[in-house]
DNA sequence: AAAAATTATTTTAAGCTTAAAACAATAAAT
DNA sequence: ATTTATTGTTTTAAGCTTAAAATAATTTTT
């Protein structure tokens, strides 16, 4: 609408006339802040507290959700991180006695990662602290903020999914 | 406040009452979700675009700003990343003739970090396509929105701060 | 001025992360 | 039924990242 607010002749016009987008790059890197002090605070605490990584504690808790267990392709999705890294992750976890990782009944190439009975006790002691950190970390921000925020990250997220994906699918 | 709706009795207070936070978690959530979602986009998109990483950007989009160089360690409080990540960081840019390193005039301790002429030329042609990426991606945001956006995360960045760092300093 | 504390950086070890290639099993197409 | 394509996982190589220890120079304290 910027654009149209002065008339352009047709030589003006052809003239490359790029539009000034640094307030959606400010927008991008203020998120980009906020996220990267919260996750740091939360990293620190999590090795502090409980020796443990925050990958370690988020694949843990993407298996607290799920009693039967999860193929490693759909933690994969969920936490959006790839299917080597997993690999890894998991090894480690295994190592650790936090998860078990069998092999799917119904499709020999699949495996599944389930939670141990110690893995589970250990995450549900982490996740009840994690919960406190956080709602402190965002402890000055009003029930009103929270759902605006809520709301604003919901459009933020479908947007970028859009650009990312296409309209298609 | 809530905890003052309902009066409780002696014995009820000492039972373990936990207030709930899963409202603040699923928005701890949904930021990081947003965060990872774009961050990974604009780490594909640079890769295959330019054939640079992320960090390296980043780096350089810092000392872009930056003319006469900056030391490694305001590097390091800029961009919240360790130091030691930031010596091997530099260590590639100087390799692929991006940066220079020079030991501070002043201090002999320090090392100022600056861009060549060539680094220079290179970021600025990456970050004009870049910033094209973030304004797709936050595209379907109204000016409102991003006001809003804007205005809420400098709260929740105050707000981490402020739980991080204490309210001393 | 000498000792102690601080600041700036690098090194090290371990783990995280990705993209790309390889492998293996299932599903679809012919 | 065989071929072809797809799906699920692992491996590999390179790079990123951190925390902690080590090194070196400056600043502060005594």
């Amino acid at each position: 609408m910027d654009d149209q607010a002065i008339p352009l002749d047709a030589e003006t016009k052809a003239v490359e006339m790029p539009e000034d987008h640094r307030e959606e790059l400010r927008l991008w890197l203020r998120l980009l802040t906020c996220s990267t002090l919260i996750e740091g605070e939360v990293r620190r605490r999590l090795r502090e507290r409980f020796d443990v990584t925050l990958p370690r504690f988020d694949l843990m808790a993407q298996l607290d959700k799920a009693p039967d267990g999860m193929m490693l392709s759909d933690l994969s999705k969920r936490m959006m991180v790839s299917n080597g890294n997993l690999t890894g992750l998991v090894d480690r976890l295994v190592a650790s006695g936090h998860v078990v990782r069998t092999v799917s009944p119904t499709d020999r190439r699949a495996m599944v990662i389930r939670l141990t009975e110690e893995g589970r006790a250990e995450f549900r002691t982490m996740a009840g602290e994690h919960e406190h950190w956080i709602a402190e970390l965002f402890g000055d921000l009003t029930g009103k903020d929270r759902n605006d925020l809520m709301r604003l990250l919901a459009k933020t997220k479908l947007s970028a999914r859009r650009a990312i994906m296409g309209d298609a699918q």
